[in-house]
DNA sequence: TGTGAATAGTTTCAAATGAAACTATACTCG
DNA sequence: CGAGTATAGTTTCATTTGAAACTATTCACA
């Protein structure tokens, strides 16, 4: 407030070029475009589809909720993903004895295969991003996304252990 | 290709947590959401229409097609977020006398208030973010970020001077 | 125990999206 | 010139999205 007065009124503008959250925007619709390229048509699998796999391929028997947790997607989409899934015997769907609310997701063989094959290209893609990076900028931007996920309240710190 | 022969056939497995085009994605929905919460209700703009404001408060007499190189949305929605701009009245259209298929859009009085209003909430929301990082972790995600945008052929070199 | 709040997940519905087709205009060069 | 191509922008249509309402179940505690 009194740093503003002091350099008095400037005239607003602002160079979305250099804007952060509009780069942020870009680039990482950009990644998610060109990533989502690589499996999309390939294996029949949105990126809703893709990320619930990718969690069901670290863990066995979660639940839909873990998955938005883990994914930060909402659970309507979750639970479109899952539904879809199924239908493509990627994944099977237990009801909890116990709670007969939640139900444990698991990725069928099928399902795992496909986690088998997708993994590789998703960790080639992303070595290629680092890799237009130097080591000392990988490393720092490693940071720079920790502090802004922590003041976002996102990043694993939010999540479910 | 030999690096990873020599390592050897890992598990496939996959952090998502830790997966870069996963954390950027996550991080710039955040971002995008919480500053669009800072404008949206309060001036009736939504996402794709604030950034054509953005555009036009930095230059006037732009083309849509400007509009989009600039913001990287598609034309389909520059064209819609333009034509509810004009309706909100604030935005104005002239076509080009000398070209008929393109037409000059620039800010309204109304809009060129409501830029104004917006750029200090969009600096702050940027400052705020900003501030949770150190000056040179700052120059690190500035570089890291031109990297990955050049190599995502994204960012300002791939859009029209 | 029963009643109200919480939780897991699904459905509904209206709005946003984007690919493809379309309209209109301008350019190219045989 | 005039046929074909390119460009600016819009419309159509099928899909995706997410907020809000809903169903089903469990929990809290009076």
């Amino acid at each position: 407030m009194k740093a503003a007065a002091r350099q008095g009124v400037q005239a607003p503008s602002l160079e979305l070029a250099d804007f952060l959250p509009y780069r942020l925007s870009v680039l990482a619709n950009r990644v998610s475009r060109e990533l989502s390229g690589l499996y999309a048509e390939r294996f029949g699998i949105a990126i809703p589809e893709w990320r619930v796999i990718a969690v069901l391929g670290q863990r066995e028997d979660v639940s839909a909720d873990y998955v938005c947790a883990q994914t930060d997607m909402d659970k309507v989409t979750v639970s479109r993903a899952v539904a879809r899934l199924i239908v493509k015997r990627y994944v099977r769907r237990r009801s909890l004895p116990e709670d007969r609310r939640c139900s444990m997701l698991n990725l069928t063989a099928a399902g795992r295969r496909v986690y088998g094959d997708i993994v590789p290209l998703a960790r080639d893609y992303e070595r290629g991003l680092l890799d237009t990076l130097s080591q000392p900028e990988r490393t720092a931007l490693e940071h720079a996304l920790a502090a802004l996920e922590a003041r976002l309240g996102a990043g694993r710190a939010a999540r479910l252990k």
